[in-house]
DNA sequence: CCTTCTGAGTTCCTTCAGGAGACTCAAGAA
DNA sequence: TTCTTGAGTCTCCTGAAGGAACTCAGAAGG
């Protein structure tokens, strides 16, 4: 074996969620086509990817749910769109870009700004509590075994 | 090249956020430093990663800032610990997480659970607006070219 | 009716990253 | 003086990524 399947080394969500978008292009691939970039040749052409390994993170974002085949011909053409559970990936590209944007973008600024709709703004995602709306990163969190801990 | 670098590809703070932490192994070995597995054969055994791979990740790590080697006796021992940029970097891993616990987790419940300091509770991570602290989710916004959108 | 075009893959070959395990090296312990 | 331990190196092998050419089905054009 190659590559490791990372959520057989142990109960982690963040092993598992790797398996599904943790293969390089995968992450893009997601963006793209969230950005409205939906077709294999668009795609083939905006990533600059090989056609092969497109064609396999095609197959496997299909088959784990995150993407859906929609075609738009009679004959074999096919849009690629975000199921619900692919458009909740996407917060965590929110979150990838928001650091990217504090730590990697330097003088020139982010490279796409969000508008939210609610309040028209120019804005950023914000981590908070889901239970107290406060403020939640890395260091105001203790870890605890939860129920699925044991393989 | 084998593999792309996806910085060079087009100003995305996505792909240059994947040129950091996008590796195979990367976000496990910071979630392992996050938990308190700082040591290289903790790490190694804890992850059971080649030797090989995970001193290039530690290194790489390192160079981009993300961790620092904490000498822990006069011979060459080190702990790695997370610095500012990384811990940050965690807010993504803390999103990861809940996304599997949702989607992939299963019966057995999320195997990891997060107390959140500021309230005692028990709690997931929630995206919200900066601006006006609403929810902000992929279909909560639109894209907009900002100043670094050149490259 | 025959040829051309187009989108969406497949196939093939080469190169290089990941896995596994043995080896090294420095300094303290026995 | 030898043994042990943490933290890497080194070597060999396999398999994934890159690149480019090839296939295939249906539509369009003459």
């Amino acid at each position: 074996m190659q590559r490791t399947n990372f959520s057989e080394l142990a109960a982690c969500s963040i092993a598992r969620t790797l398996d599904v978008i943790g293969e390089p292009w995968s992450p893009l691939i997601l963006r793209d086509v969230w950005a409205g970039v939906s077709r294999f040749e668009q795609l083939q052409a905006d990533l600059g990817i090989s056609r092969k390994v497109l064609t396999e993170r095609l197959n496997h974002l299909v088959d784990e749910g995150i993407l859906e085949r929609h075609p738009y011909d009679r004959r074999p053409r096919y849009e690629y769109v975000l199921t619900e559970k692919g458009t909740e990936l996407v917060d965590m590209l929110m979150v990838m870009t928001r650091w990217g944007d504090k730590w990697l973008a330097g003088k020139a600024g982010p490279p796409v700004l969000y508008r939210h709709h609610a309040c028209g703004e120019i804005s950023t995602v914000d981590l908070r509590c889901a239970h107290c709306g406060e403020p939640m990163h890395a260091n105001d969190v203790d870890m605890l075994a939860g129920p699925g801990a044991t393989r």
